[in-house]
DNA sequence: TAGTGGTCTAGACCACCGT
DNA sequence: CGGTGGTCTAGACCACTAT
């Protein structure tokens, strides 16, 4: 009976509820969900509302559903979307948990070759590299080493141990946001210290992802090796061959 | 007031009328269309349903709109090229190697109920199914089993077990190339199976990519489980932060 | 056949844009 | 201010699935 005229806060209500029900095992993998008409009406919200909710959960492999039954969830491996850029504390809150981050080690020190070249910097010129442990909801899931550029040092230095998102820090102070990024995505076992980190047995598959991002400006931003725990996490990549046609399905 | 209960007709039928107008110059890039609720009326549907028609051409970059103002048309050429779409045999050329393919199964089945989802297909329809084990310079580096829906059997079936490449022999064929792919990429260790067919020992982290595939006309076209050898590829993957999508967040 | 999801409708309120 | 898009509601009919 009333609209609200400003983002959407139902459905993100809904979508975030039924993200934290289905964390919590409320609905276990496999299992059916209430029909739409008794989820509705037990939040609160028309039946038009929760099906966009259920669509979006759909969109991110969450549940699936057949005509005539009910809706399924599905095993909960959360799907990152690399095609649309974000911070990893960007998406952990749109899939509606807690990002959390645990600075291990940060310090200066000089460029690597490898590190001058994706960065592009000169061989021996000042970067600052941090080492953290990144968590959803208290978990740790991944495990980030990242070189920043010298003129950066200042604002990652002065972050506190606990800082949830970077990229929110240097928005702030430099007003600039993530512009495009390139990832290599390999697959390999969990080092020693991998190991240690995450709190996984060693040679544990794990999902690595070298990431050399750039801000919307064009300046070189990050360079960084995240490894993340096998099952935990999917990466999502959408990938069009160009070219628009007329008659679309969907 | 009245529902079809089939797939979703009234809103196709709006999608094709904007698509050929804005194609035949009745909306001019950069000028405004009619207000949704006179448009809805012209074309006798509810502003809902004409609301999710030009929500899908905004999706596809034919529309931009904001708030309190009118939808406006957009040049139609705008390339969205985020991610190239290539198939393995193309990939492979390009890095100079020889792309090889061993196929370990062909056999004709019904559809699980997985597959119907991803390949837009009812249970139990005709599907075809393939395991092949693909090498770069001749060793062995992935292992892919693919689910084709039934049209494409009689293609799919009359390959020698050697072909480089499907997509070859689906283009000349057909006269249609890939459109559009999503793909969910994972970390596993190698199950036995993967283990024999890859010359690895059993566990060893291998990159598993889900890989849901359109043809360049929008019909579904393969459904795959493809597992690399971890250390032996990356995939590469460039992002943007500009993208704009439906409705919702995804 | 009863119940579910899939689609569509008609109407409402709100935030925002132009005047 | 009136008009526009953005969101939400309540109710309807249909095709399909399960039993």
């Amino acid at each position: 009976m009333e609209g609200t005229g400003s983002s959407a806060p139902r459905l993100l209500a809904v979508v975030r509820i039924l993200h934290r029900r289905l964390a919590e095992g409320a609905y276990p993998a496999g299992s059916a969900l209430p029909s739409e008409s008794a989820l509705a009406r037990e939040l609160g919200v028309a039946r038009g509302t929760l099906r966009r909710a259920l669509e979006q959960l759909e969109s991110e492999h969450f549940l699936v559903c057949q005509r005539g039954s009910h809706w399924i969830a599905q095993e909960p491996t959360r799907s990152q979307s690399v095609s649309v850029l974000r911070s990893f504390a960007q998406w952990a809150r749109s899939l509606g948990l807690e990002p959390s981050g645990r600075t291990v080690s940060s310090r200066a020190g000089r460029a690597s070759a490898q590190e001058a070249r994706e960065l592009g910097l000169r061989r021996a010129d000042r970067v600052h590299r941090i080492v953290r442990v990144r968590g959803l909801d208290g978990r740790p899931v991944m495990v980030e080493r990242t070189t920043f550029p010298g003129w950066l040092a200042v604002t990652i230095a002065a972050l506190p141990p606990d800082a949830p998102s970077i990229m929110a820090a240097v928005l702030a102070e430099h007003g600039v946001g993530l512009g495009h990024a390139e990832h290599r995505i390999f697959a390999m076992g969990a080092a020693t210290v991998d190991s240690r980190l995450l709190q996984v047995p060693r040679s544990v598959p794990l999902l690595r992802v070298l990431r050399t991002a750039r801000l919307a400006d064009g300046r070189p931003f990050e360079y960084s090796d995240d490894r993340y725990i096998g099952g935990s996490i999917a990466l999502s990549v959408v990938s069009s061959a160009a070219a628009v046609e007329t008659g679309m399905p969907r």
